[in-house]
RNA sequence: GGUGCGGUAGCCAAGUGGUUAGGCAACGGUUUGCAAAACCGUCAUACGUCGGUUCGAAUCCGAUCCGCACCUCCA
């Protein structure tokens, strides 16, 4: 079955084809490193990441460029606001997120050009733009700016499905607000700007300025991919008009489609509206950090079709604590899979993975779960599905978890149920892969989470170990009130306490 | 006004013409000193509303209601 894809431009779930067989160039519009990136920023990221995991799971070759817009307005307007230079500010905000998305297991793209470090050709292009006559330099009281003419590009539209008629109106009704139209038309944009009053800006041919937002996606898929991408991606606020005037700009200059598909992804919602740092309802990936593990934000993303709505809970406790239920329950979700595999690999003890004539129906859940899951994701990246497979594949191994005890009068039979057990935990690896969970190892995982969970609620591992020990002892007295009474206790600042044949353990609730 | 997206059981969420999605919660079991975890079972013949097409519709068509986004910077 090949990758199929929903593909904006068409409006149609296609069967996804790279120009050059087994190579696939990947343009993502990257983050403007203006203030933290967000949840939603993360959302959007993890949904290119598992693009690119599935694609080289299939076997494609994979070149990933996401740029970095170091250079904008609100760069320039913020800095001003800290008494900061923007190139400083912007590269400590572009080193955070970049930390950041790599915390919640975005692979590093291929490429991570900036517009600082690409203005030699976004110049060229612009300089290219106006000899066809598709841009046009005017004269504004700073200097002077480069337009892109939208009329002269006759597919404008074709991505967002406008007409330049209806949108005019809304222009025109813009500019009666007050900006100077240096214009030749309301709907034309800007690819290079005069410096203003700040003198913030780049040398070129037109003066000191800096480019206009979309010339540089342009210039940089140009210059690291080429004329024509396989796919462009983005957020699905980038649809119009940053999408569509970088069709234009592209397409005008090189007389070749920019990208065959565009993917665009939904938003995560805040009380039913679009997280945005403009609404100030965001969440950065940084607090998601604070609260919650890494792979249960990621889960909980995966969790939802990745073009559909997604929404984002936080609660207010009455003890003063806030937390996100959504990524809770999912977090509990990793737990659940992290359990599962060590319990396997205590049951597999060392033995190789194989494909033993035992538990029939486990077994092909076993045997099974890696080529369902890259067939849910074949599917327009269909990561609930993708879940389902390893739900199904955790409740296997559980299964043979609890049947193997059975088994142990039988020699051969114990034999080939620890052989499942190893072939079930690098099923689940295998079946996490192209989603990027189970990333980390199982101490490292336990680790990282209990003493984040510790630490929010304000506890610590060594009066909780004294405590549960006390009530070890209770329980060997037959003192089974009192051991009653310290899990009564221990449960009411959030402490789970658990007994089993070697003894107890405890956990944090979520 | 223009352009899109969405409304599926208590909650979250797949499914685009005909056979179990999956998860959470709740309840009943197995297990346990009691619990928890894990597993089994129930909730689940659910698909915003009204019409139409069809042997058959959550799925296709028409109308309509509701929510959201984009049309200005936005992942």
């Amino acid at each position: 079955m090949p990758v199929r894809l929903y593909n904006t431009l068409t409006q149609k779930i296609e069967d996804f084809v790279p120009a050059t067989p087994g190579k696939v160039k990947l343009y993502v519009c990257g983050i403007t490193v203006y203030d933290l990136a967000h949840a939603g920023h993360g959302r959007t990221y993890t949904t290119f990441d598992v693009l690119v995991r599935f694609l080289r799971a299939r076997g494609f070759e994979v070149s990933h460029c996401q740029n970095v817009t170091d250079v904008d307005d609100k760069i320039v307007n913020r800095a001003k606001e800290r008494g900061e230079e923007p190139l400083a500010l912007s590269k400590r905000m572009g080193e955070l997120a970049e930390e950041h998305l790599a915390a919640i297991g975005c692979m590093r793209p291929t490429s991570m050009p900036r517009v600082s470090t690409t203005i030699d050709g976004i110049v060229d292009l612009t300089q290219r733009l106006i000899q066809k006559g598709s841009a046009y330099v005017a004269e504004t009281p700073h200097g002077k700016d480069v337009y892109y003419s939208v009329r002269s590009f006759p597919g404008y539209g074709k991505l967002s499905r406008r007409n330049l008629d209806d949108l005019r109106a809304g222009a025109s009704e813009r500019l009666a607000a007050g900006a100077v139209d240096v214009k030749k038309d309301p709907l034309d944009f800007a690819l290079w700007k005069a410096a203003g009053p700040d003198g913030f800006g780049f040398d070129s041919p037109w003066g000191k300025g800096r480019p206009g937002w979309h010339i540089e996606c342009s210039a940089m898929a140009f210059k690291e991919l080429g004329e024509h991408i396989d796919i462009h991606g983005g957020g699905m606020d980038l649809v119009f008009p940053h999408h569509e005037n970088e069709i234009a700009q592209s397409e005008a200059c090189s007389g070749k489609e920019l990208a065959r598909f565009w993917m665009h992804g939904g938003f995560l919602e805040i009380d039913s509206e679009k997280m945005a740092k403009s609404l100030g309802n965001f969440v950065t990936i940084k607090d998601v950090l604070e609260k919650n593990d890494p792979e249960g934000y990621r889960y909980f993303v995966l969790g939802t079709h990745y073009r559909g709505p997604l929404s984002f809970d936080v609660e207010k406790h009455d003890d003063g604590r806030v937390t996100f239920p959504g990524l809770d329950e999912a977090e509990r979700r990793m737990d659940y899979l992290y359990a599962t595999r060590d319990a396997l690999v205590s049951l597999a003890d060392g033995s190789e993975p194989g494909e033993p004539n035992i538990l029939q129906g486990q077994a092909e859940v076993v045997a099974g779960a890696k080529e369902r899951v890259l067939e849910a994701l074949d599917r327009d990246l269909n990561t609930p599905v993708a879940l389902s497979v390893l739900a199904e594949l955790g409740k296997a191994g559980n299964e043979i978890v609890m049947q193997a005890p059975k088994m142990k009068k039988d020699p051969a039979k114990h034999e080939a149920v620890r052989k499942l057990a190893a072939s079930a935990v690098r099923a689940l690896a295998a079946a996490c892969a192209p989603l990027g969970l189970m990333q980390a190892e199982p101490e490292a995982y336990w680790k990282r989470t209990k003493a984040r969970r510790l630490r929010l609620r304000g506890l610590a591992a060594a009066d909780i170990d004294a405590k549960v020990a006390a009530r070890t002892e209770a329980r060997k007295a037959k003192d089974f009130a009192k051991a009653d009474a310290i899990r009564k206790e221990l449960a009411a600042v959030g402490v789970e306490v658990f007994d089993a044949a070697d003894g107890s353990s405890w956990k944090i609730t979520l």
